[in-house]
DNA sequence: CTGTTAGCGCTTTCAG
DNA sequence: CTGAAAGCGCTAACAG
C-alpha cells in the first residue's frame, strides 16, 4: 500500500534504471529497444505506476493537449442551441481524433488569462460578448482559429455570408413588398428592439452585418426600401426574444408581407405565431431563416432557409487549429428553398 | 518589444523585490501592504506582466480549477442530447460562479489517465459506455460526483428512479393491458433489440434497471404480465433508434395498447409515428416518456411523463463536487399527467 | 542505448 | 514585511 503517490524517480529506481530510460519507455519508443521498453512497462503496471505526471508534464513540454473552445456567449446559453451544439460536435469529433481534450469556455468571460498558459490553442465560435477577449486572442502567441467572425492576421472558418444572405433574400422579395428584418446582435442591447438610429455594433467583424448587407444588396435591387424601423434587433437566436419580436411585427400597421430572419430558431417562432394567428404563410407572410437546422426542414410549411452545415464548421476548425492551417477558409453554403416563401 | 514572456523572476528583477513579494502580490493579498500591492500590480500591468503562469502554478499547487465532467457517452452524442445539455447548463452556472473551467470529456474514452493528474475533481454524468472509467474514478483520489448512478463511496445525485417509474407506470395501466417496454441501455448491444434471453447489464448501478423494477412493479400490482419479448433494448436515447423500436412495436401482432418509455425522446418518436399512421392516442396506445423535457409539453396530444429538473442536478453536483460534499442525495422528480395516457 | 543534470515557473517555508 | 532556497515531477540535452 503506497501512501503517496510514485513519481518517474521513485519508479527509475525500484527498477535500478535511470529516469530517463523511464520517461522514454512512456514518451519516445524509439530511444530503447522494445524488449527494455515492454520491460518497463509491464514493471511499472505491476507497481502501480501508470504513467508520468500531466501536470508537470504541461509546465515542462509547454503543451496540455487542451483545446479551449471559446463561445460567443456563456456556455448555459449555447449549449442548448442546435446550430451552436452541431458545432461542438464537430470540433470535438475532430479533436477525440487526435486526442484532443475540450475545453469550454464562456464568450462572456472576463478574460483568457486563466488558461491561455496551459491550452495548446483557442477555437473561437463567433464573436465573444466580451470582446475584450478578441484582443486577449489576437495578441495570443497560442495557436487560434475563429469561426464565423475574423481576426486580422488569425485563421478563420466562414462562409460567405453577404452572398448567403443576397441569395435567400433575392429568392424571396419581389417589388412594392414590405419586408421586415429580425437581426441577431446589431446594435449594443440586451433585448429586443428595432434599431432607428442606434450606433450597428462591431459592422466589419460581426456576420450579422455582413447578412444585412446582403439582404439589403437584394432589397435594392428589387427597388423594395427597408426603413431602419423595420429592422429588428434580437440579441441572441433564442425563442423568448424571437417571440417578442414576433409579436411586434405581427401586430405592426402596416404588416410586413415578407421577413428576413438571421437564424432559424427565430424565424421558426415567427412561422409558429403567425400560424396561431392565422396568418397564411406564404400567401399573406413569406419568411426566411438561416442555418439551415433540421427543424426547419420538419417544419410545415418547411422553411426557405440558407443552409450550412456546422458539424463541418467544427471539424474544420478543429483541423485548422492543429495543423497549423493560417488560411482563410470560406465554406460552401446552399439556399433550401421550402415553403415559407 | 519583450522576446520571450515574462516570468515572475524577471519582474521581481525588475521592481527590485523579491519573487516572494510578486507572488504574494498575485496570490496572498494579506501578506502585504495594500499600497505595496497596488503598487506592484500597477507595475506589471505597465511591463506587461499579466500574473504568474498557470501551468506552473498547476504544478506547484496541485489544483488548476478544472473540472471534469465525464459523460455517459461521445461528447458528440451527448451534446444535442436536451436532458444532458439541460444538465451541462447547470453544471456550468455552478462553475463559472465558482471561477472554475469545464472539461468535457467523453464516456467512451480509454482512460482517465490524460487528465487525472491536473483537473480538481470529476463530475460522472450517467455511467459511462466504458465501465473502466468507473473503476479509475472508484480509486480516484480526486473528488468525484456521480449523477444518475452511483459508485461506492462516492458523493452521487440520483432521483428515486424506481419510484418515479412506479408511479407513472401505475398511473398508465390497468388489468388486462398489453404493455411494451421501451428501455435504455439494458443488455449490451449497439443496436435496438428486444432483450429476450440476453443478459442485463449493469443490473446494480444503471438506472434503467431501477426503472425497470418500477414498471414492473406496477404492472405486477395491476395484474399485468410483461414477458421479456415485450421489452425492448435502446442502446441511446436518440430518435433513429426510436423510430425503429416504434416501427416494430406498432406493427407486431398482437400490437400492445401501453408503452412505457425511459426517456421523452423517444416516446415522442413514438407518439409520432403511431399518430402518422392513424393509432389514436391514448384511446388505442397509451404512451408514458422519461424526463419532463419541454418538447413533451408541448407535443399534442402531451405527454405523460416524469419530470426532473435536469438544471438543479447539474448545480448540485457541481455543489457537492466543490463543496466535498459526501452525501448520496436524492432529489425530487414529479409526475406530469398528460394526454397520452 | 543509458545516466546525469539543468531547468520549466512557481509557491512556500524559514530566517531575518 | 522581505529574501533565499528547496522543491512540485518531469524532459531533453549531453556525455558516455
Amino acid at each position: 500500500m503506497n501512501k503517496t503517490k510514485l513519481t518517474l524517480k521513485d519508479v527509475a529506481h525500484q527498477l535500478g534504471v535511470s529516469t530517463a530510460t523511464i520517461s522514454n519507455a512512456f514518451n519516445r519508443p524509439d530511444q530503447l529497444s522494445k524488449a527494455k521498453r515492454e520491460e518497463i512497462l509491464e514493471q511499472c503496471k505491476k507497481i502501480g505506476y501508470s504513467g508520468p505526471n500531466k501536470a508537470a508534464q504541461i509546465l515542462r513540454k509547454g503543451t496540455s493537449n487542451i483545446v479551449a473552445l471559446v463561445l460567443a456567449d456563456s456556455i448555459s446559453y449555447m449549449v442548448s442551441d442546435p446550430v451552436a451544439s452541431t458545432f461542438i460536435k464537430g470540433v470535438s469529433t475532430a479533436l477525440r481524433e487526435q486526442g484532443k481534450h475540450l475545453l469550454l469556455y464562456a464568450g462572456d468571460s472576463d478574460s483568457l488569462l486563466d488558461v491561455v498558459d496551459f491550452v495548446d490553442g483557442f477555437i473561437c465560435y463567433g464573436q465573444p460578448r466580451n470582446v475584450k477577449l478578441v484582443d486577449e486572442l489576437s495578441v495570443s502567441v497560442k495557436p487560434v482559429v475563429t469561426v464565423d467572425f475574423d481576426i486580422e492576421g488569425k485563421p478563420s472558418i466562414n462562409i460567405d455570408n453577404e452572398e448567403a444572405a443576397y441569395q435567400v433574400a433575392q429568392h424571396a422579395l419581389q417589388k412594392g413588398d414590405n419586408v421586415a428584418i429580425f437581426g441577431l446582435r446589431l446594435i449594443d442591447s440586451p433585448s429586443t428592439c428595432r434599431i432607428y438610429d442606434n450606433p450597428i455594433i462591431g459592422v466589419d467583424s460581426s456576420i450579422s452585418h455582413r447578412r444585412l448587407d446582403g439582404y439589403l444588396r437584394a432589397a435594392d435591387e428589387k427597388q423594395v426600401a427597408i426603413s431602419r424601423e423595420r429592422i429588428w434587433h434580437l440579441p441572441e437566436s433564442e425563442r423568448s426574444f424571437a417571440r417578442q419580436a414576433a409579436k411586434e411585427v405581427l401586430t405592426s400597421s402596416p404588416r410586413p408581407n415578407v421577413v428576413l430572419c438571421m437564424s432559424d430558431i427565430i424565424a421558426l417562432e415567427l412561422l409558429h405565431m403567425a400560424l396561431e394567428m392565422g396568418i397564411k404563410v406564404p400567401e399573406e407572410l413569406r419568411i426566411t431563416g438561416f442555418d439551415g437546422i433540421e427543424e426547419a426542414e420538419r417544419a410545415r410549411p418547411s422553411l426557405t432557409t440558407v443552409c450550412q452545415s456546422s458539424i463541418e464548421k467544427g471539424i474544420k476548425a478543429a483541423d485548422a487549429l492543429l495543423e497549423q492551417i493560417q488560411d482563410k477558409t470560406v465554406l460552401p453554403f446552399e439556399v433550401r428553398y421550402g415553403e415559407t416563401v
